[in-house]
DNA sequence: CATGAATGAGTGTTCATTCAT
DNA sequence: GATGAATGAACACTCATTCAT
């Protein structure tokens, strides 16, 4: 017990530091699978090797660990959502494609589905959170698509009206589908990105130029 | 035992049979406050003002409270969707409106959202109601939509590629919008109509003749 | 229902006077096989073709219908018991063979042991029926025993110190045997003729004459 | 992880490994007075100074409890049993009545009358529990009684046909008597020691030599 | 700091008993 | 009297959280 401070410091130090990810990385992939509700904070404890009352050194509640996963995982999406809309170099076209698969492989890929699912579901229970991801997922993906339709008004490739079109509108369809793939197998999942090829189409044909 | 077949046996039954929707209307306006984990079935016994063993002579279980509802609140759903689809008269712009719109109240109003989210977020628990739901709910609601592109090109309004249209596509925005309204305050609620008619406006735009 | 004081009031009546123990027969059949803890007031009912409540006009609780069970039961075994012992004209081995038989069919076949079960393992909530069923049922048997004793060593087939022979010995193995077999497959059932035989010649080989 | 092999983990658990064994024996101490079914697990958990769900760390269930009790206890009992048969140097009179006494004790004092009791009637709920009852404990201690049965025909002291008489008749009165006991205070309880006195004496004097 | 045994409030479910019809 | 819908006390079991080691 007191034994293992002799070889190296520093490696304790570093695990330390990894814990808290290692413990969000292992209660998102277990919430993915089973739901958050469904998912006891021991499974959580078992899948990241740390006991239970390790975890309570980092979150101070299960709903603290979940709103710390939120956290560490909107930087990402969102740095993701400003980079394809703000540094993408290609048509329109491209850019709104691109947007819809990193929406999809963020939502179910990367798991972030199930953070909309608690919140749609337990929003009661999480009411700054559910105020900081409107903030700073929803709205900012909004604005990220807000700037990609300007930009394609500006590249002369949308109508001008274009940038008046409610971008809510632009992004719903991809969650929509992703939500629905996790849970009804037929519907969304396996032809995703047809659909939202078709998506971009039905966009490019009402607010294309020409 | 077998002379139960005299007169009228239905007379006395008739006010209890009463008992089961009024369960089920309460439970549902409670869902749709606290969420389905977070209500106790005490709660629901109160709100409908009977005691919590009652609910166990109509339901033989919180989940199978739930399907029951489901079951009940499904028939609406589709009949609602259908009668908009089919039986309206007037042009596709009107009718794609009012379909949406149908959704809207029907998701926002009458609380089938909680329906839909119950079952993103503890789908696992119900197997069978998740593809019961699939099959009735989705894939009717999207035969539906199916149905009026194709009226729209019987009717000269709408391109002959509309008829190939995914209509998920079309529900999408409709539904998503009525459960980010449910939780997230400045996303979708209060402008929904809005944000129909853009969308109608969309797809007219793109799909449309001339 | 109020049609039905037409036809003949006798009618009624005499099935009104056959209900308690038609309730109590269809107690003991229930009991016998699923116990009498895990049988339901509402089973019991069905089994007897009558309203739960209608129980309740009988027996005022689910005890006071066990110790009205019993109590119609005791009659017949205790009448048999006696006969087995006092009108019996063979000799002392067959009458001892005879009153085994008759424990054995009365406990198995009739279904008594299912009274002896509830007593042992729950006796503690039926503190005058203990009292009861132990003066009238084993007491009583204990004593017929006896005068069979007396009535052997009187014949001059049993040795005179027979007649101190405790009775409690010779009842104990066609109880325990009866139990037994209700629950353990293996042990008591199949043979239980055979045993009883065993038995009785244990006891003629020490208390028998020469 | 792997590094959990140091020194003496032992020393730790080694207080917290009686847990289970005091909880047992709260359990038996309650279900002897109050018999199983009306003792509730709140009980137990008082009765062993220790939470509810401290419980539910050993024994997933109530049943589990009972299981696990009744294991704990069978090997006692099947040892001393087949100690008293085998390593017994008096008489076979000696033996039995030592073999008879052993039992009573185990059954009454020991409190294993409780397992027969919850046998007799819950075994329904218990169906691999009643198998293994039946094969460890009835069945073993049928062949203890055997083989003391066999070394009285070697040692000259019982007839050659004691080798072909049926353990069961052996040992029946010795465990009615102890059940009768803890029911009906008038039966069985107060004379144990004279009623295998007698009982033996029967035994004896039936497959006795001479 | 890490551990995991211990806690106990909370809830779904059962079922004997009551009582309006 | 009979019915069976309604009641509500009782209890097994879960799991987030705490804390002695």
């Amino acid at each position: 017990m007191d034994d293992t401070t002799k070889k190296g410091p520093k490696k304790r130090e570093r695990r330390k530091e990894a814990r808290p990810d290692e413990i969000i990385a292992a209660a998102i992939e277990l919430w993915k699978v089973r739901g958050f509700a469904a998912t006891r904070l021991e499974d959580v404890a078992i899948g990241a090797g740390v006991a239970k009352g390790t975890i309570y050194r980092y979150f101070s509640s299960k709903e603290a660990l979940f709103e710390a996963a939120v956290e560490a995982r909107i930087v990402r999406s969102v740095d993701q959502a400003n980079q394809s809309a703000d540094l993408f170099e290609g048509t329109t076209e491209e850019a709104l494609l691109t947007f819809f698969e990193k929406v999809r492989r963020e939502m179910v890929e990367g798991g972030s589905f199930i953070f909309l699912k608690v919140l749609l579901s337990e929003g009661h229970r999480f009411p700054e959170l559910v105020e900081r991801y409107e903030a700073t997922v929803l709205r900012r993906g909004f604005d990220a698509v807000r700037r990609l339709l300007l930009r394609g008004v500006a590249r002369g490739e949308l109508k001008s009206e274009a940038a008046e079109f409610d971008p809510r509108l632009v992004m719903a369809p991809a969650m929509m589908l992703s939500l629905w793939g996790t849970v009804f197998p037929g519907v969304g999942a396996p032809d995703a990105r047809q659909l939202h090829k078709q998506n971009v189409a039905l966009l490019l044909g009402s607010l294309g130029v020409e």
